[in-house]
RNA sequence: GCAGGGGUGGUCGAGUGGUUAAUGGCACCGGGCUGUAAACCCGGCGGGCUAACGCCCUACGUAGGUUCGAAUCCUACCCCCUGCACCA
């Protein structure tokens, strides 16, 4: 690949790079020199499991690592095990050495269904903020101005809006923008909430007598919901360690529009080739459902296999479009007896009270062995040995047997 | 410590003595439609009891109080936020 041909690869997607001219130059010199870039992304040690959110930037990272880059992933355990309040989202609890290292190979395990291990450098920023000390870290400190750090969006918001900001919160760019000293970062991938932390990287590094990173920046990908971004607090997330089934349930259920942001920032195809499905699916050739089936079927085969991939198209198949009662069902015992129907739900956990038991029935959401059952005071004996399926929703089956 | 603001259901956010289990949005759940768990439309959305009309309980930071009646008024307490304090 030339160069530019490099420089194309890497740009699909991105929001912004820092400068392109900078990548460049980099890419010409390690091209020459035969030395490869460090390429660094950060990460939280607090959520270890990875959505699809997150693999918009690990993709990204990989694009570098098959140009031949070094690749390094750095879990920010230094962080960790302060606690870190920042935002408006819940305070990020302490974690223990021995918490941050178990996340740590969740990590592992996780990334490692994209990026190459063998490639892949795994550090902890730890290993250079305890050797730093306190005097260490106030002379860092003085690299950077008050007023520099308050620049941030995030900060000078707060800050007319009255919100509080916690002093530790002023240090955290700080800490990040000093790994890519240590590290003598070539690139830093970040989402665009990062944009400035990556920028402080740049400056730091300038302040150490580093040549400054490039700052690669990825947008942040909704999440199912279409609106906000992907998150787990939101629940509107993709666990790439989720079941094959809800997975695809999962993508299914985007709408259509989101579709192509996802088919964009979580598959491999070039930009001209979305674009042709997407007007084959204006024009009516193609029906969005199968792109969207398809799109359910890359990303399982990402993360699972293309044979699982098959058996979830055909299970959700199965249960949607048959509307017939999936391959396995789960099965749950309960005592023999005159059951009353709500009562029966609430005891299966298929209804968390009687009265949306109830209200499920009203609505016609429940069926026994296929049938709808409509009458709140359906009641029926169960004796031993005896199974009944049923079924919430369409989704939702359950066999139950009386012992 | 002082001054000011605030704590309401999963969430955001109304309500400042009386049909208020508490407007509305979002999320969520059910149904309909559809080649989709899309879009759209309809319904629901604290809990218990009843065949049903309905009845009862719990809930607006906590604990008391005033009142026929309080999320709304009073008292105390707890918690959160902003500012003040030094330089003067």
């Amino acid at each position: 690949m030339t160069i530019e041909e490099q420089l194309e690869f890497l740009r699909k997607g991105t929001v912004e790079i820092i400068r392109e001219e900078d990548l460049r130059a980099k890419l010409e010199k390690s091209a020459r020199t035969g030395r490869s870039l460090r390429v660094k992304l950060g990460a939280d040690p607090t959520a270890p499991d990875i959505h699809l959110g997150h693999t918009v930037v690990i993709r990204k990272l990989r694009a570098f690592q098959e140009l031949g880059h070094t690749v390094i992933f750095l879990i920010g355990d230094f962080t960790g095990l302060i606690g870190d309040p920042s935002g408006k989202s819940a305070t990020r609890p302490q974690l223990t050495r021995e918490e941050i290292a178990a996340n740590a190979e969740t990590y592992k395990t996780q990334i490692f269904k994209l990026l190459d291990p063998e490639k892949t450098v795994i550090d902890f920023n730890s290993r250079w903020m305890d050797a730093l000390g306190s005097d260490g870290f106030i002379r860092l400190a003085s690299h950077t101005t008050v007023r520099q750090i308050l620049e941030r969006d995030d900060f000078q918001k707060r800050m007319t809006e009255e919100k509080p900001i916690a002093l530790h919160e002023l240090l955290y760019p700080l800490v990040q923008g000093y790994d890519s000293v240590a590290l003598e970062a070539d690139v830093e991938l970040g989402g665009t909430d990062q944009k400035f932390n990556l920028l402080v990287g740049r400056n730091l590094q300038r302040e150490y007598e580093q040549e400054a990173q490039v700052c690669v920046i990825m947008p942040l990908l909704e999440g199912t919901d279409g609106v906000h971004k992907m998150s787990k607090s939101l629940g509107n997330y993709i666990g790439i360690d989720e079941p094959p089934q809800e997975m695809f349930g999962k993508v299914m259920s985007i709408s259509d529009s989101l579709m192509w942001r996802y088919y964009e920032l979580l598959t491999d195809l070039r930009a001209d080739e979305i674009s042709s499905m997407q007007s084959e699916a204006e024009t009516g050739a193609r029906n969005p459902r199968d792109l969207k089936v398809e799109l359910a079927k890359r990303i399982i085969t990402d993360f699972h296999s293309a044979e699982a991939a098959e058996e979830a198209e055909s299970e959700f198949n199965r249960i949607f479009k048959q509307k017939q009662t999936p391959d396995e069902v789960e099965e749950r015992s309960v005592s023999s007896a005159s059951w009353k129907l709500p009562r029966l739900l609430v005891e299966t956990s298929l209804a968390s009270s009687v009265a949306e038991a109830r209200r499920l029935i009203e609505q016609g959401g429940v069926r026994l062995d296929g049938e709808r059952v409509t009458d709140v005071n359906h009641e029926f004996d169960l004796s031993a040995g005896q199974a009944i399926l049923i079924q919430v929703g369409k989704r939702r089956f359950l066999r139950v047997k009386g012992i």
